[in-house]
DNA sequence: GTTCACACTC
């Protein structure tokens, strides 16, 4: 052993910090006894500390619980916020934390202070239900209001702003900041994340705005959340600029920096831009090969996607369940049935990894994809569990790609019996019966919709140009160019006619209302977003597109051509995946 | 001490 070592090993402390297992902790924990270094508070508090924040061991948390338990000496605030900080962070039940946060109110001696409603609020926001976290996080503001705390430190400000945004209130989370008197850049990004989060991208990406014209200093922490909203968005142009700041402001390319870019440039359908960064970032980690190989998987890149994970093995990574969702749909998008189920096999057999409801639904995905249909249902049978309405759903999918109307009536059932609103159910069966022309069954979908008060969500498509993003809603009629864009409507159907396309209405009768049915062909959102695109953006400039719901057959052919006619290239990222239409083709061939 | 990354039948 170097003298060095030796030297840190001498202070028992040092050691813990890197301690992994229960033995190594037993032995020093008997030497500081035996040295009676735990009679002094401090000491103990900063062992506590130590080891409940220890991320080596699961088992060190109760551990370090049970030394302040049977310490002599009472504990001290220090010691208590730690246990909260560690059962706000990792701990799977963060209602731990209250346990000690009472600890505190009930000693005579002790009274919280600024770290302890931080991280109370920290394990408010990672409660499981919403409710529960606003709830918690009112109560902490109550608390922090009537305490001594009059005037309660930045930091657990900013740390509510986080909490509410997490809880979905993001509008009392606005709020909040907009009080805070001298907000900092922490706070700012606080507040930015908290719109990525709830997927109020826009508005993150306005702040954001704000937040440079005020001259805040902008972090990496900003350009992630930045970062994550254009990737919601779609918003090419923005996660351009973000990268070129990255690099003009020489950021470090750091492991979350490169994921969430990875993230952008896949969910703005550059995939290869996504690759090349993946390729440069020296460090990576599960979050970074799991993203890749979503990227890949929505871009239809399934054989890329699957050598992405045998390199992962090969490299000896632990994947984790997420990695196998991405895995799945890589697959299952682009038809690889026999090898998905090998995948499937080997994550209980290879990796120790038990597969979730998800894992399953990819399955019967991929199965129904494919059209084995008899064997989907099989899949759903076998589950070990009772089946989600996404395994339904997943087949009900399946019998719409394939016509089967008497499957699709079991799938829609076995759904209502689990989520009677869910829409897309109805919308999916009554795609079904208007494939085979049955109107009245059609109308007797809807009417049932109609009596239980269930509502198709509205289509909407939003399309960037130079770094400003426009959104349509169908037959959205408020856009201020919408003259034109109409005329442009016009000019599409018309060509389009001429070049031998036949609109197929099957489809639309479902999607909007009764009074809008005649014109209901040429007013999907992603039409009129094509049509804005094609008068503003120059030739030779590829059109992207972003819809919340998934391309319909209509849309789908109707964009093919017009990729032909007008000579353009568009992208359409759907609901779940993209479609790269070029010269009257789609990359999706199809299939989808 | 506070802010940041992967998926989900649709």
């Amino acid at each position: 052993m170097t003298a060095s070592l030796r030297s840190t090993a001498c202070n028992p402390l040092t050691l813990l910090e890197s301690s992994s297992t229960l033995r190594e902790v037993h032995q020093i924990h008997c030497q500081l006894l035996v040295r009676g270094l735990l009679g002094d508070p401090p000491y103990l508090s900063k062992f506590v500390a130590i080891l409940a924040l220890s991320q080596n061991n699961p088992h060190h948390l109760p551990y370090s619980r049970l030394v302040l338990a049977h310490s002599p000496s009472p504990p001290t605030v220090f010691a208590l916020n730690s246990l909260i900080r560690a059962h706000s962070n990792t701990s799977s039940d963060p209602l731990q934390a209250f346990h000690f946060y009472r600890q505190i109110l009930h000693s005579p001696s002790l009274s919280p202070d600024n770290y302890t409603f931080t991280f109370l609020i920290r394990a408010s926001s990672n409660l499981p239900t919403a409710a529960a976290a606003a709830s918690a996080a009112t109560h902490a503001a109550a608390l922090t209001r009537g305490h001594e705390l009059q005037d309660p430190d930045i930091v657990t400000k900013t740390a509510m702003v986080g909490a509410y945004a997490a809880a979905g209130e993001i509008d009392a989370a606005r709020k909040l900041f907009d009080d805070i008197p001298h907000r900092d850049d922490i706070a700012w990004n606080a507040m930015i994340a908290g719109y990525s989060h709830v997927g109020r991208s826009k508005e993150a990406l306005e702040l954001f705005s704000s937040m440079q014209i005020v001259g805040v200093s902008v972090s990496e922490a900003t350009i992630v959340s930045v970062l994550t909203a254009c990737a919601q968005l779609g918003a090419l142009d923005q996660g351009r600029w973000a990268h070129a700041y990255i690099q003009k402001n020489k950021f470090q390319l750091s492991v979350t920096l490169g994921t969430a870019l990875i993230d952008m440039y896949s969910k703005c359908g550059n995939v290869g831009r996504a690759m090349e960064v993946f390729r440069s970032m020296p460090e990576k980690n599960v979050y970074t090969w799991s993203s890749a190989m979503s990227g890949l998987a929505m871009n239809g890149a399934g054989k890329q996607c699957l050598e992405i994970f045998d390199l992962m093995e090969k490299k000896e990574l632990k994947p984790n369940e997420i990695t196998f969702v991405s895995l799945l749909r890589g697959c299952s998008l682009t038809g690889l049935v026999d090898k998905g189920l090998e995948y499937f096999d080997s994550m209980k057999s290879k990796h120790g990894i038990e597969p979730w409801p998800e894992h399953y639904g990819c399955m019967v995905d991929m199965y129904g994809r494919a059209g084995r249909l008899e064997e989907a249902l099989n899949f759903i049978n076998n589950m070990p569990f009772k089946p989600h309405a996404g395994a339904w759903g997943a087949l009900l999918n399946a019998c719409r790609i394939h016509r089967n109307i008497e499957l699709g009536e079991l799938a829609q059932s076995k759904i209502m019996d689990i989520e009677v609103m869910n829409d897309g159910a109805y919308v999916l069966l009554s795609n079904i019966y208007a494939e085979f022309r049955n109107w009245k069954a059609v109308s007797t979908v809807r009417e049932v919709m109609k009596g239980k008060g269930v509502r198709k969500e509205p289509g909407c498509s939003v399309i960037e140009v130079s770094g400003e993003v426009h959104e349509f809603l169908v037959g959205d009629k408020s856009h201020p160019m919408y003259c034109k864009i109409e005329a442009m409507v016009g000019e599409i159907n018309g060509r389009l006619k001429v070049a031998g396309y036949e609109a197929r209405t099957n489809e639309v009768f479902f999607d909007i209302e009764e009074e809008e049915k005649e014109n209901a062909v040429s007013w999907h959102s992603e039409k009129l977003a094509i049509a804005y695109g094609l008068i503003v953006l120059n030739e030779g400039i590829p059109i992207r597109i972003v819809k919340n719901l998934r391309v319909c057959w209509d849309c789908h052919d109707a964009t093919k051509f017009i990729s032909k006619v007008f000579d353009r290239e568009i992208v359409v990222r759907d609901r779940n995946r993209f479609h790269h239409f070029k010269d009257g083709l789609c990359s999706c061939k199809d299939y989808w």
